[in-house]
DNA sequence: CGTGAGTTTGACCAGATGGTCAAATCAAGA
DNA sequence: TCTTGATTTGACCATCTGGTCAAACTCACG
């Protein structure tokens, strides 16, 4: 394992590499189903090489998960309680699904770990996810007292837009089907904000 | 194997039983984290003794499909063309988070297979699903023409639902992370009710 | 009963997989 | 250039996993 000193060069580009690749493998594959094999291969390595980086595949996967939850999670913390707030939930909404266009196996990588129960993340949830969704709810529960937007479950508002947005990353294969030649996101973004329209006009 | 006659009571009851400790393990681990040892014991078969009924993990694995998929696509089929257009629609959806409720393995059993590509069902969602969507997507397609209900894009309507209801049972973790005590789905079908009427009146 | 089909199992196998290790190679500063 | 720490690797290991097989056991029925 390299030494505990300022990352060299090497270590920098080969940690990069490994954490690229694994994100391709988990992501397409969940945890158990991705082997240290393909890992390597895919970011040029040989095993005991990608071994010497991580100690182990439980930790490539670690490393990659907690460094995606701050990314997972800016969006919703650039909600502004002093913005307009139909304005900013609809900007929210469109980080949202502009991250499942531009990042859709961060998305499938959460959505492997979510769906077979999030054993490696659930104080993840409970904790940072769950004090920043009820900060925001806060928020959201002014405006709607305010009467600036329409009163609706503010707990739900947020899970419909996660599964609204995230949708077109996860079941990327569904979506594709039925579509066939249209760009999903093209008439995902107009539909998604209609319906966000209609749902909060006060 | 057993023959091709029909089956006997000890068939029956033991394919019963395998199918069931299949759903529950492939849905909580996905194909490949799921083993026949796991399998076998949740069915309180031996290994050798599993593999006598089903000549493979893979076979186990298929079947679950093939008969969930009927299942699935059920409460679209009921869709129907002569009722009121608003009540159908809400009907379908409340039939589907119904099926988040009650049959939550087997969402997350497809959910594992779509989000990994769905490499094994890819065949019938180009093919059965798609027909099945083409079909009533006409309907809506009228409905909307005849100024009943107002005009959203067909496919991102059902992507909509199948995100929203089947959000329930796949992120369950996540779900019940925010809401502690709430049962999901006492706010969900409200919440959800509301949004459609809202998107939906002419 | 007895018998043949249906059912069950212990022992086993080959390949995959996560991980180790000592030895070899490489890189950069003195 | 030389030295020392960083990097890389071939060989190896223990365990897990899907699957096989022959032998043993059980059951239904004549």
């Amino acid at each position: 394992m390299p030494k505990d000193r300022a990352p060299t060069r090497i270590q920098k580009k080969n940690r990069a590499a490994i954490l690229e690749a694994a994100l391709n493998v988990f992501s397409a594959h969940g945890f158990r189903g991705a082997t240290v094999d393909q890992i390597a291969a895919e970011a040029g390595l040989s095993k005991p090489n990608l071994l010497y980086y991580f100690p182990s595949k439980e930790a490539i996967h670690t490393a990659l998960l907690s460094g995606l939850l701050e990314t997972w999670l800016a969006p919703l913390h650039e909600l502004d309680k002093n913005g307009d707030p139909m304005t900013e939930i609809l900007s929210y909404i469109h980080r949202k699904l502009q991250m499942s266009r531009e990042l859709p196996r961060e998305s499938r990588l959460f959505a492997n770990e979510l769906v077979q129960g999030a054993p490696r993340i659930h104080d993840a949830l409970s904790n940072d996810l769950k004090a920043l969704v009820d900060e925001k709810t806060a928020i959201l529960t002014t405006w709607m007292d305010q009467g600036k937007i329409a009163r609706v479950h503010p707990y739900h508002l947020f899970f419909s837009i996660w599964a609204l947005t995230q949708h077109y990353a996860d079941f990327d294969v569904q979506v594709r089907a039925i579509l066939s030649e249209e760009d999903p996101f093209e008439g995902a973004g107009p539909f998604i904000d209609m319906l966000y329209r209609k749902l909060l006009s006060p």
